[in-house]
RNA sequence: GUGGGCGUAGCUCAACUGGUUAGAGCACUGGACUGUGGCUCCAGUGGUUGGGGGUUCAAGUCCCCUCGCUCACCCCA
C-alpha cells in the first residue's frame, strides 16, 4: 500500500521537540503577561481580501504564496499567511478601541506560505506575535523591545543582534523614494537583475539585497535617517534613548527595510548569526496607519511576531524536563490487571500521575518498561500482594520497596 | 518558480574498479537472572537499497524518468 506522506514544507512535532515547544510558548506568555499584554485567538482562515489591503497586493507574499480557495458560496478564503492583518481586522470589528483606551495583544499559531521550504522556511510554520493598539509614544516601541529582549535572555538564546531603523511616514518616504530613484537612475546597468526590477517596484529593497555589489553600491545610497521629517527623527531619537535606557542593546542598520507595505517609522529585526540565509528571528515595527487603512478608527499600532521554527532551533531544550510520571502500575495476572485497573482509576481522580502497563508481560519486561517511561516509582501487584491485601510500592531511585495495604495508596499520595 | 546536494533497517552509517544470501552500532523484543529496572554478555525481530524503466551473464553500485528530503536564490518569521 502506498504510503501517504505529510504535505511538503509542514512538519510534525514530536512529543519531545513538543516539550521545547510548551516550554518557550509559556515563557513567553509569562512574558507577555507581565507587560500587560492579553491572548488574542484569531482565526486560521480569513476572506482573502483582508491581505491584499493590509499586506499589499504586490507583496509576493499576496501574489504568489497565499494559499486561496473559493468557498462554496464564491467568497475567497485564505489560509493566513502572517497574523498581524487578522489582529486588526479582529480590533476594528469588535471596536475594541471602544472597550479600551489602549490594547495590548498577543497570539500563537500556525500560518501558511507557498514557498519552496529551505533551513528556517516552512509551508505551515509557527509565529508567536503581539500587538499594540493606541499608543504613539516611541516608548512603547523601546517597550516592546525590551519584552522581546527578555523573553530571549529567560530562554538563554545568546547571538541576537537587535537591529533598528526608520522607514519614515507618509510625509517624508515618498521623498526619500525618490532620492533613492534618482540615485540608481544613473546606476541602473550596475544594479543586479532582481535589483532592476526592484527599482520599479519597491527602491528601498535594493538596500537590502545581497549581492555583493548592489551592496557597495547602496552603500552610497541616500540615508533614510536624512530623509525623516521632524517628527519621525523626533520619534526615532526618543525611541533609542529609550532602548538605552532600559538597558537593550540595539545597532542601527540603515539597509532595514520592511517587506510588508504596512510599515511606519520604527522597524526593527533581531537577527541571528547562526541560523542560515532565514535568519530574522523576530521583526516587526510600527503601523500607524493600518487601521484606518482596513476601515477602522486612526489608530497608531505597533507590533512584532517572532519565528517559532527560528527560535526553537536557537533554543537549548537540554534543560528542559522531560515529562515522566509519578507511579507506574505492574500488574501480574488477570485478577492483579483488573485490582490494578481500579487503583490507576482512583489514583487518576485525585489527580495523581499515574500509568499502568496493560500487556501482561513477566515482571522484568514490566520493569523495564517502567525504568523507560523513568517513573518514580513502581506499585506492583502480583499474586502474593493480592493474598495480603497491599501493593508492593518501590522507589526507583532508592532502588528500595515497601509493602502498602492497597487500601492506604491513594491516601498516601493523595494529599 | 530557478539551481545545487542527497535518498541503504525506527535512527546513524558500511558494502573494493558492477560479482555469492545487503552488514554494523544504537534502538526494539527475549534470555542469562522461573516475582524485580538501569550495567554486562548472548540471541532474535526488523530491508521491495524511495518508486518505475533500461544496460548487463550479473545492479545498492552505471543510464533515463519520477517521487521525496535538503541547502541556496527569490522572498520572508
Amino acid at each position: 500500500m502506498k504510503q501517504i506522506q505529510g504535505v511538503k514544507g509542514v512538519k510534525d512535532i514530536l512529543p519531545d521537540e513538543a516539550m521545547a515547544w510548551q516550554h518557550i510558548q509559556q515563557k513567553a506568555r509569562n512574558i507577555f503577561h507581565t507587560f500587560g499584554y492579553s491572548e488574542i485567538i484569531i482565526p486560521v482562515i480569513e476572506a482573502a481580501e483582508l491581505f491584499l489591503r493590509s499586506i499589499g497586493e504586490t507583496t509576493d507574499i499576496v501574489e504568489k504564496e497565499m494559499y486561496t480557495f473559493e468557498d462554496r458560496d464564491r467568497k475567497k478564503i485564505a489560509l493566513r499567511p502572517e497574523g498581524t492583518a487578522s489582529v486588526v481586522r479582529s480590533y476594528i470589528e469588535h471596536s475594541l478601541n471602544q472597550a479600551s483606551p489602549f490594547s495590548k495583544l498577543y497570539y500563537i499559531g500556525p500560518m501558511f506560505r507557498r514557498e519552496r521550504p529551505q533551513a528556517g522556511r516552512y509551508r505551515q510554520f509557527y509565529q508567536i506575535g503581539a500587538e499594540v493598539f493606541g499608543f504613539e509614544h516611541p516608548m512603547i516601541d523601546a517597550e516592546m523591545l525590551s519584552m522581546l529582549n527578555l523573553l530571549f535572555q529567560s530562554l538563554d538564546i545568546s547571538g541576537l543582534e537587535l537591529q533598528i531603523n526608520s522607514i519614515g511616514c507618509p510625509n517624508c518616504r515618498p521623498q526619500f523614494r525618490e532620492a533613492l530613484r534618482d540615485f540608481f537612475a544613473g546606476r541602473l546597468s550596475e544594479l543586479c537583475e532582481n535589483c532592476q526590477r526592484r527599482f520599479e517596484l519597491n527602491p528601498l529593497r535594493i538596500l537590502d539585497c545581497k549581492s555583493s555589489h548592489c551592496h557597495a553600491l547602496s552603500g552610497e545610497a541616500p540615508k533614510t535617517l536624512d530623509y525623516l521629517c521632524a517628527d519621525c527623527l523626533t520619534h526615532f531619537n526618543k525611541v533609542q534613548d529609550s532602548l538605552k535606557s532600559a538597558g537593550v542593546p540595539y545597532v542601527i542598520n540603515q539597509r532595514l527595510v520592511r517587506g510588508l507595505d504596512y510599515y511606519t517609522h520604527t522597524a526593527f529585526e533581531f537577527v541571528s548569526g547562526s541560523l542560515g540565509a532565514q535568519n530574522t528571528v523576530a521583526a516587526g515595527g510600527r503601523y500607524n496607519t493600518l487601521v484606518e487603512e482596513l476601515g477602522g478608527p486612526s489608530t497608531p499600532a505597533i507590533g512584532f511576531s517572532i519565528g517559532m521554527e527560528r527560535l526553537v532551533s536557537l533554543f537549548d531544550s537540554s534543560p528542559v524536563e522531560k515529562q515522566s510520571p509519578f507511579l507506574f502500575i505492574v500488574a501480574l495476572g488477570e485478577k492483579a490487571q483488573e485490582q490494578g485497573f481500579s487503583l490507576i482509576n482512583k489514583l487518576h481522580k485525585e489527580g495523581i500521575s499515574a500509568i499502568m502497563d496493560y500487556s501482561n508481560g513477566s515482571l522484568k519486561s514490566q520493569m523495564r518498561k517502567a525504568d523507560k517511561f523513568n517513573a518514580a516509582h513502581v506499585l506492583i501487584l502480583g499474586e502474593d500482594e493480592l493474598a495480603k491485601g497491599v501493593v508492593t510500592l518501590r522507589d526507583m531511585k532508592n532502588k528500595t520497596q515497601v509493602e502498602v495495604p492497597l487500601l492506604e495508596i491513594v491516601g498516601k499520595f493523595g494529599s
